[in-house]
RNA sequence: GUCCCGGUAGCUCAGUUGGAUAGAGCAGCCGCCUUCUAAGCGGCAGGUCGGGCGUUCGAAUCGCCCCCGGGACGCCA
């Protein structure tokens, strides 16, 4: 068959957009002239009516409206002067002066072709150069605390922009900025030592479930009631009352005190507490990985660094951050002062002097950080991590999966950075620092989801119970599979409708977290794209049985003919994908990419509906349906891997 | 009080630098399995896009003012 004629293409082939787009310019450059304003553009897009063609260019307009021009006439120039004659049909002005444009099928054909690589058309962002580097705050555990709901989004969220950057070709360094450091760390790392010296306690089996009991109990007894005590010797409430509270407060004072003793000894990585601490943080990620991994997040040792990593660092940086003027005093505290970036609030990077005992604070900066003030915060060893993230890991963009409460902290600390110099690239210019916050995950109530007793929902508890209601409904829609695939689809399932339901909608915004919803398999759900795959898959099971082992790969170079309305269909969402992930990747939006996979299953189960593959009229007609479906299968199947969901075969 | 984010069909959500008749899914109703997995497909019905004013050929989208909900606001992380 006669292939209309591309421009030559050495690396990625161009897909019609991409040229449809030089073309136009082409145009308006003639239409015109010096007129033409410096970031116009046609606007092409793909038409949400088939009746208006393939592709519309809405530039026109805009552009009239600039040069004070009739739209219409001068839609009308621009179609005069375009030259797509090798790729489309003759453009239709309608409306204003919307361009519409019909693709010359052997056009379409054409570029689903080129895009049919291993790379599916999507060229690395480098374009062949050394990748850039981007660095993704993701997870964010903290010692001695299980994880909980919200620590899915952190994680999923996290994990899907890191996939789709390495996707685009980044370099990825993943961190789980864990929060093992503090005076909140010292407090339960002082009270397991004790029980274990004790004997209440064994360090060798230590759980997490005991260990976030403990640090329950061990911040509350370091919380001295100190306004209730003023009040009942003020007003004289009996000396039971006055020896009861004095009692919790002497007590609390003194658990504070040791609890500051044993930051300290933290600090100077004295063995007996060092020992108990290293133990608590072993015990609590060992946890977290195994959650996290089930989710099939890669997130494992290697990215993590706890606050403990940064403590070294940050009495140099805070005294850096003071002798180049960057920080300055104010009301006994250390902050840098952010108004020149239009935030009022400065960022405080080491708290005043306490009156009584040194100390406190993420760093325990009272210690290490000398006798002039008080801890250091999370915002100092926030800036540690910006500077070892972009100097050390040279990174050009830092991406932070972390919660929207934090907005305001961010944009402190990201201003701070830049004015201290830590987020300077080599090259010049300060890596691009990014805060893709998230909302709250709600319960069927509207507010934030909690076990009926008023609980954190436990991040385990979850998988564990949406694994089991799907094993309920696999066995229910599928009951011939084995127990053993039984259960390794229905992990799958549940696993990837609990994810797809967290990346589906604008990360932006809270979202409403229902088991019935999201295993409910229907509709805009991840099984729903599982399934797409699983019907691909299994034509071209059928196709083997039928026709040979050879089949699929004749048909993998066949001639794709594009008649029914539906394989068209498929076509046009199959070329939009690469300009999908960069688009997702760019705006750091998964949902993004969600949609448009549901869009593309959604495309190709309309097709499987109306065009028989296997049972197609000729061999040529079989062949060009089994690469279509072959196609959809792998863009599929590559989108739902950039967003961690696994791919089954059978479900 | 200041600032940030939301408000789109009964419910859950999409809606690209302003573009054509605002789209899905669920729930409801009507069809479709002797043919590739019906976890599906087709159709019907469902909307003052929180409200108002403005900008213009055109506004869910941009500007201003309100209303409602959530959140954050210097020594917690």
């Amino acid at each position: 068959m006669s292939q209309p004629k591309l421009p030559p293409m050495p690396e990625a082939p161009k897909d019609p957009l991409s040229i449809l787009h030089d073309r136009f310019m082409d145009a308006m450059r003639a239409v015109m002239g010096e007129a033409l304003p410096e970031g116009a553009s046609p606007m092409l897009a793909p038409s949400k009516d088939p009746k208006h063609g393939d592709f519309q260019s809405n530039g026109a307009m805009p552009l009239a409206k600039r040069a004070g021009q009739n739209p219409r006439a001068l839609a009308e120039k621009i179609v005069a002067a375009l030259n797509i004659g090798d790729i489309a049909e003759t453009p239709e002005v309608a409306g204003p002066g919307f361009i519409n444009i019909r693709l010359k099928a052997g056009a379409l054909s054409g570029a689903l072709a080129a895009m049919d690589t291993a790379a599916l058309g999507v060229a690395p962002v480098s374009g062949g150069a050394k990748p850039q580097t981007v660095v993704v705050d993701l997870c964010g555990v903290n010692l001695a605390k299980q994880m909980h709901v919200g620590h899915i989004r952190a994680t999923v969220i996290g994990d899907a922009l890191a996939r789709l950057h390495e996707r685009l070709g980044w370099k990825v360094v993943r961190q789980n900025h864990f929060g093992d450091w503090g005076l909140p760390i010292a407090m339960v790392t002082d009270a397991v030592k004790r029980a274990v010296e004790g004997r209440r306690l064994s360090l060798a089996s230590l759980s997490l479930e005991e260990l976030e009991k403990m640090y329950r109990r061990a911040q509350r007894d370091c919380e001295a009631d100190e306004g209730g005590l003023a009040a009942v010797t003020r007003f004289g409430l009996g000396p039971k009352a006055e020896a009861e509270l004095g009692a919790q407060v002497a007590g609390a004072r003194e658990n504070l005190a040791r609890a500051q003793a044993a930051l300290v000894a933290l600090q100077s990585h004295e063995a007996s507490h060092y020992a108990v601490w290293k133990e608590i943080s072993r015990v609590t990620l060992a946890a977290c990985f195994a959650a996290v991994g089930r989710m099939g997040a890669n997130v494992t040792d290697e990215h993590t660094a706890g606050e403990s990593s940064y403590a070294e660092e940050l009495a140099p940086l805070v005294k850096d951050l003071v002798d180049r003027g960057v920080a300055e005093e104010s009301d006994g505290a250390l902050v840098v002062r952010l108004e020149e970036f239009g935030i009022k609030e400065p960022c405080i990077i080491r708290k005043s002097a306490p009156k009584g005992v040194a100390g406190g604070g993420a760093g325990g900066g009272g210690v290490t950080g000398g006798s002039a003030g008080g801890g250091f915060l999370y915002a100092t060893t926030d800036l540690a991590a910006i500077r070892r993230r972009v100097q050390k890991f040279g990174a050009s963009k830092v991406v932070y999966a972390v919660d929207g409460r934090q907005a305001l902290h961010f944009k402190q600390v990201f201003a701070a950075a830049k004015k201290a110099g830590y987020a300077r690239l080599a090259g010049g210019g300060d890596a691009e620092l990014l805060h893709a916050w998230f909302g709250t995950i709600l319960g069927e109530d509207g507010r934030p989801f909690k076990t009926r007793s008023g609980e954190n929902v436990k991040l385990a508890d979850l998988l564990e119970e949406a694994s089991q209601r799907a094993e309920g409904a696999v066995r229910e829609k599928n009951p011939g599979l084995p127990d053993a695939e039984r259960r390794a689809v229905a992990e799958a399932v549940a696993m990837g409708a609990i994810k797809y339901a967290d990346l589906s909608s604008d990360r932006i915004k809270d979202y409403v977290f229902s088991f019935d919803r999201m295993l409910a398999f229907e509709g805009n759900t991840g099984p729903y794209l599982q399934y797409a795959v699983v019907r691909i898959r299994s034509i071209f099971r059928k196709a083997a049985e039928q026709f040979g082992a050879g089949e699929a790969g004749a048909a993998s170079s066949a001639a794709l003919s594009l008649e029914a309305p539906e394989e068209k269909a498929i076509a046009l969402e199959l070329l939009k994908y690469p300009g999908v992930l960069r688009s997702a990747a760019d705006a750091c939006e998964p949902h993004r990419l969600c949609g448009y996979l549901y869009e593309l299953a959604q495309a190709f189960s309309t097709f499987f509906a109306a065009c028989p593959v296997l049972q197609a009229t000729t061999e040529a007609q079989r062949r060009s349906r089994l690469r279509l479906c072959s196609l959809a299968g792998r863009v599929l199947a590559d989108g739902l891997h950039t967003i961690g969901i696994k791919v089954l075969d059978r479900m």
